[in-house]
DNA sequence: GATTGTACTTTGTAGTATAAAGTAAAAGGC
DNA sequence: GCCTTTTACTTTATACTACAAAGTACAATC
């Protein structure tokens, strides 16, 4: 049977995943980012740090560096005479999520592809 | 077929990610880690720099750290006179790396439903 | 008007990714 | 035989950043 189009499974940079946008990447920003594009009509301060299971402080500056990098949206605003901070993706954000997802995909491709078949790059050690 | 169970999108901690362990998910390591699952028989310093596009200095700290939580094993030997240092993984690297890679399953299905069904929750906000 | 509670923000610190410099040892030139 | 270069890493220094503790603002309640 004729082998699948893969090119070259050991090319130079095969898996350093320059995808990974650093500013996604970061586990809390990342599970921010995933809880955003779940709830497209966006989340309130303390929805998205109990989703996150993040701490307030935390929080705070993890979403003020996504806004810096355009990722996402702050609206204030009140609600019943208190404080509410209403965050949403951007498209920009939205974007580059999928782009940062789509190379998560190939990762857990290559991780899965090796685990089912353990022994096909096997190659010997010829110490002297 | 039937849907997949899914208990409560909303609950807490639901996008916490708590799986993702630190040592694997750095961009670095990420890549070393995949490389190394798809060679079972382990790879050489200067083929693992290659393929993750790493520095010297950068692999081998990274390797350090690797070594010292007990993802991969390291081997140094002589390949024509010249020092030559094998890396492997580990089992419970392997395990370990697995069990990382399901929650990254998680993430990108997250992400990949919330992307088909772009406009469920979606509400709309006056203004740009 | 003092206190409590809510909803965040700011600041300090500890940890870490990365590059630059350093080490060691072999090979090749003169 | 000595000196420079190359290979294969390791160590060190620095710049960055995640995180928590402390701080701010303001409304409601006592």
């Amino acid at each position: 049977m004729a082998k699948t189009e893969k090119p070259d499974p050991d090319s130079s940079g095969r898996f350093a995943y320059d995808g990974l946008e650093r500013v996604i990447h970061e586990k809390a920003r990342l599970g921010i980012m995933a809880s955003l594009i779940a709830h497209p009509g966006g989340l309130v301060f303390n929805d998205l740090k109990d989703l996150c299971s993040l701490t307030d402080g935390n929080l705070s500056r993890h979403l003020q560096l996504l806004q810096e990098t355009g990722l996402v949206e702050v609206w204030k605003g009140q609600k019943k005479n208190r404080p509410q901070t209403l965050v949403r993706l951007t498209n920009s954000g939205r974007t580059r999520f999928q782009e940062y997802i789509a190379v998560l995909e190939n990762v857990v491709a290559d991780a899965v592809k090796a685990g089912r078949a353990p022994n096909l790059a096997r190659r010997d050690l010829k110490t002297t």
